[in-house]
DNA sequence: CGTGAAATATCATAGCA
DNA sequence: TGCTATGATATTTCACG
């Protein structure tokens, strides 16, 4: 699953984007039964899996976890500036931070938006605590979500 | 994979955390490999999938796309606060944006925290355009992403 | 790119510790 | 919860259009 060339002027066919759909529902689906869905042979869905992996439109099969039944009961969004010289501490201390699951470095005047799980104010406010000492931070609870995290859009082209 | 019940006080064993590693990693692993990595029988890793699927802890198996691969080479992020009376058309039409890839209602001054990718600069002027006339939006850019979107913390108690 | 067919590997279930 | 055994499926490779 090595992505072998920045390929710029790929995009899905009718078949590839089925395949993706499939999978996007249930990454762990056999071939055979795409085949059916496709109505094509077993090697030759395999091939067009192999040929998008490698091609790095699928970046990876995962999991999707639920954070409740983990113990994750709720989100907050936090938008964060350091302060002058903690540029690498902030940085270092997020990645180190596992309940911030993602976070982007962005333009303008907050310079990074973290996504943070926590099970409980607590540890939120122990979470926050270790971050103001490296940026100003701004904080949002989660009250719900609208559009659930979903992938970019892979229907073929039909300009 | 229908979520049973609320299962308040339920956490992964060393087994458990090892399997969902597992698939964090690669969701196409076969049972029989994961049987090996632990050293188990296929059955009962089948079982134990099973079981955290029909908890709820594993939401789905799915795809991670390379949005890039497919066209969307920028992201941004935009915080939105709805004009008054426009909350319904706020929803409805971020939900039909295919773009808009993951929405969040907050607390605070800005009601909506969006994830937007696109293609190029007047693709983003042109979604803005539209949420601009129910929302008022502070739209930044995503310059690197120091964190990836990655599962919550789901390594067994060892507290 | 696509297929059919055959060897190998995997999955699902039943029966039992 | 776990294991072994087994028949049914799935995967993968190959020669070929």
């Amino acid at each position: 699953m090595r992505k072998i060339l920045k390929n710029e002027n790929w995009s899905p066919d009718a078949i590839d984007s089925r395949l993706l759909a499939l999978l996007d529902d249930n990454a762990r689906i056999s071939v055979a039964e795409m085949a059916r869905a496709v109505n094509m042979s077993s090697p030759s869905i395999n091939e067009r899996l192999k040929r998008m992996e490698e091609l790095g439109v699928i970046n990876k099969y995962t999991l999707e976890l639920d954070p409740e039944s983990l113990g994750y009961p709720l989100t907050a969004l936090v938008r964060m500036r350091q302060y002058p010289g903690k540029l690498k501490q902030l940085e270092a201390l997020i990645a180190d931070i596992p309940e911030i699951i993602e976070c982007d470095k962005v333009t303008g005047e907050d310079c990074f938006y973290a996504r943070i799980c926590f099970q409980s104010m607590p540890q939120l406010d122990d979470i926050l605590d270790q971050v103001s000492a490296l940026a100003d931070t701004n904080t949002s609870i989660v009250k719900s979500t609208p559009v659930k995290r979903r992938n970019v859009p892979y229907g073929f082209k039909r300009d």
